[in-house]
DNA sequence: TTGAAAGCGCTAACAT
DNA sequence: ATGTTAGCGCTTTCAA
C-alpha cells in the first residue's frame, strides 16, 4: 500500500479511502490511485484490514457433512448470500460428532468470524456457554427448538422436525396403515422426526418399526433394513424413509422384490430431492426448502452484521430472530 | 494476550511461546500460563497471527456448485484433509461463470490464503497470470491438461475426460450399438468427455447424437431431451449420461415409457454414485474417485507448505504434482 | 529459558 | 479532500 501511496504521490490513508470509501476521494486523486494499483497490481491484505477493524467479513458455518445434498444446496445458498454480502464463507465439517463441533467452534473463534451457522439447536451445555460468551451472532439451521427445551443461542431458521415426523405419521395413518416403518440415520433431526412420527402413531394405536442407520446411512444400508424389516414383520405396509435418496433405495429394491409400490408398500420419503418426482412411482415426500435455510440464515446475519442496517433495522432483524420455514407434504404416487 | 501475560507474570513472548511452540516453555511456566488460558477464556487472534507471519492457515478452494455430489465430495476430503493440517478451508462457488471464479480468485488472493484449489484446468488465460505472478500453491483439479493444451498451472490432481468418454464409448460399441446418445451438461469436463466419445465413435463408424444440457443439468431435463431423441430417432439405443443422476433419470423414464432397459435402449452412467448399484438394473459407469481428488489435493498442498517437509520433501512433491487418479468402468446391468 | 523491541499492513480518530 | 498519529494482537529477531 505504501509503493501505491509513493507512486500515486498520497498518503496512505488516501490509497485506503480509494479502495474502500472511493466516493470520500476527489475523482482526480482517485483515478491517479487507481491507476497505480492496477498498474502495480496491488491486492490489499485482508488480513490487515480485518485486524484493524476487527472485522474479519468471514462467517463460518458448520455442518455434520457436506457430502449430502440436504446440507450441500443449504451451504450454497448461503455462500451465495453472504457473498453477496461481501462475506466469505468457511465451512467445518462436524462428522456428526459434538467433539469436532466443539474444536472447530474454537479454531473459527480464534479467526474472529464474524457469524457462525450452526447445524441443529442440540448443542452441549459447555458449547452453549462458549457461544454466549463469545458474543458472535450465531445462527442454529434445521431444527427450531421444541417447547420446553433449550432455548435459541441467538438466531435460528428451521423448522418443527417432530411436526414433519407427526404430519408423516398422519399421512400413511390416514392411508389406513396400521403398522408403519421407520427407516432414518441415528442422528438428531432424524430421532426428532421419529419422536413425532411415534407419537402420532400411538395417537391411532398404530404400530411403529424403527430401524436407525449409523450416520452417514447410505442406500445399501437402506435395502438391507427394509427387507430385514418386512420379512419379520410381513404386515407392515408402509415405510417414512428419513431421506428421499433413502427413499428410493427403498422404491428400487421394491422393484428387485417384486412388490407393488404403493400397494405391498407404501414409501413416503423427506426432503423432496429432485429424484423424488422423477421416480416410478413418484415419491410421496415432505418437501423442506433447503436453499431457503441457507438463505435466510445469511439475510440473518448480514442484518445483524450492519449491512444497509441502522440501528432500527438491527432491531427489526432481532425481532424476527426465530424463523419456521415449515414444511410441506407432497403427496404423489408412492403412497 | 497481554491480560494472560500479566496474570501470569510472564511477558508475551512467554505466552506465545506456549501456545504455538510448548516444547520451548519451561514446564512450570508452561503450565502457570496454561492455566490463566483456560481461566480468563483467552482465545489466541489467528488474524493477529497470520499477519505476523504472512501465513493464514487458510486455503480456498473454487467449485461450480457446491450442490453437486460431484463436487461435494472432493470438498469433504479436502476439508478433512486440510484440517488434520491445521488448515480451513474457504468456499467459493463459480457457477461454471469464468468471471465469477476470477472475482473470487482476487477476493482469496486479498485474504492471503495459503493455497488455492481450482476446478478444472481450462482457466482463461489473465487468470493464470494472474495466479502465476501470486505465486500462491495451487492445485487444478477434475480435469488434468490435454497433449498439446495449456500446461499445470503449478499441481494438478485428476484424470482424462477426453479418455473417460473414449472408454465410454469403446463399451457401447463393443455391445454393439451404432447409434449413440450423448446426454449432459454443457460445461468444460462434459464436453472433454464428448469429444472423446466422439472421436472413438467416428473411429468406428458410429453416429452419436447429442444433447448437451444448460448447466446445472436437472434430472427433469434429461429425462425429456432423452425422450426427444429417441422420438426422433428410433434406432438409438444406446445413452451415455454424463452423470449417474441424470442416468437415474433416464432409468425411470424408461420405466415409465414401457422401455427395456438395456434392451431397448442401454444407460450408461458417469461417477459411479451410490445410486448406480442399487438401481434395477444397477447402472453400468464410469467409477472416478472423487474423495481422492479432494485427498490429493489436500496432501499437495500440505506438502508444498512445508508440513513436516523439509527441502527434499519438497522437490519430492513438487516432481509428483501431476496426479492422474484414472476412472474405472464398470459394467453392470444397465448396459 | 525468558524478555525487549520492532514490526506485519492496514484503518480509526483526529487534525488540517 | 487529504494527512498524521497511533494502534489492531500477534510473532520475530536479537539479547540476556
Amino acid at each position: 500500500m505504501s509503493d501505491v501511496a509513493r507512486e500515486a504521490g498520497v498518503s496512505l490513508v488516501t490509497v485506503s479511502r480509494v479502495i474502500n470509501t472511493p466516493e470520500q476521494v476527489a475523482p482526480a486523486t482517485r483515478a491517479a490511485v487507481q491507476a497505480v494499483v492496477a498498474r502495480l497490481g496491488y491486492v490489499p491484505n485482508l488480513t490487515a484490514g480485518s485486524l484493524a477493524t476487527s472485522r474479519s467479513r468471514i462467517v463460518a458455518a458448520i455442518v455434520p457433512t457436506i457430502a449430502n445434498l440436504v446440507f450441500s444446496e443449504t451451504i450454497e445458498a448461503l455462500t451465495q448470500t453472504l457473498a453477496e454480502g461481501g462475506h466469505q464463507l468457511l465451512v467445518g465439517q462436524s462428522g456428526y460428532r459434538a467433539a469436532d463441533e466443539a474444536a472447530l467452534v474454537e479454531t473459527f473463534l480464534g479467526r474472529r468470524v464474524d457469524g457462525l451457522v450452526l447445524t441443529g439447536c442440540h448443542q452441549p451445555p459447555a458449547l452453549r456457554v462458549r457461544l454466549r460468551q463469545a458474543e458472535l451472532p450465531v445462527v442454529q439451521t434445521w431444527d427450531l427448538p421444541e417447547p420446553g427445551g433449550a432455548p435459541v443461542l441467538d438466531m435460528a431458521v428451521g423448522f418443527s422436525n417432530v411436526a414433519a415426523g407427526a404430519a408423516a405419521a398422519g399421512h400413511l395413518l390416514g392411508r389406513g396403515h396400521r403398522l408403519l416403518g421407520f427407516l432414518g440415520a441415528d442422528e438428531d433431526r432424524s430421532r426428532l422426526r421419529l419422536q413425532g412420527f411415534q407419537a402420532a402413531a400411538a395417537a391411532q394405536g398404530a404400530e411403529v418399526l424403527t430401524a436407525l442407520l449409523r450416520p452417514p446411512a447410505t442406500m445399501a444400508q437402506a435395502a438391507q433394513r427394509l427387507v430385514e424389516m418386512v420379512t419379520r414383520q410381513p404386515a407392515l405396509s408402509a415405510v417414512f424413509c428419513n431421506n428421499d435418496l433413502l427413499a428410493t433405495a427403498v422404491l428400487f429394491e421394491c422393484l428387485r422384490q417384486g412388490w407393488d409400490v404403493p400397494r405391498r408398500l407404501a414409501i413416503l420419503g423427506f426432503g423432496d430431492l429432485p429424484v423424488a418426482e422423477l421416480a416410478v412411482p413418484p415419491l410421496s415426500t415432505v418437501r423442506v426448502r433447503r436453499g431457503e435455510i441457507g438463505t435466510r440464515a445469511g439475510q440473518l446475519l448480514l442484518a445483524r452484521l450492519g449491512h444497509g442496517g441502522d440501528a432500527a433495522t438491527g432491531a427489526l432483524a432481532a425481532t424476527a430472530s426465530r424463523v419456521d420455514i415449515g414444511f410441506e407434504l407432497v403427496v404423489r404416487g408412492s403412497t
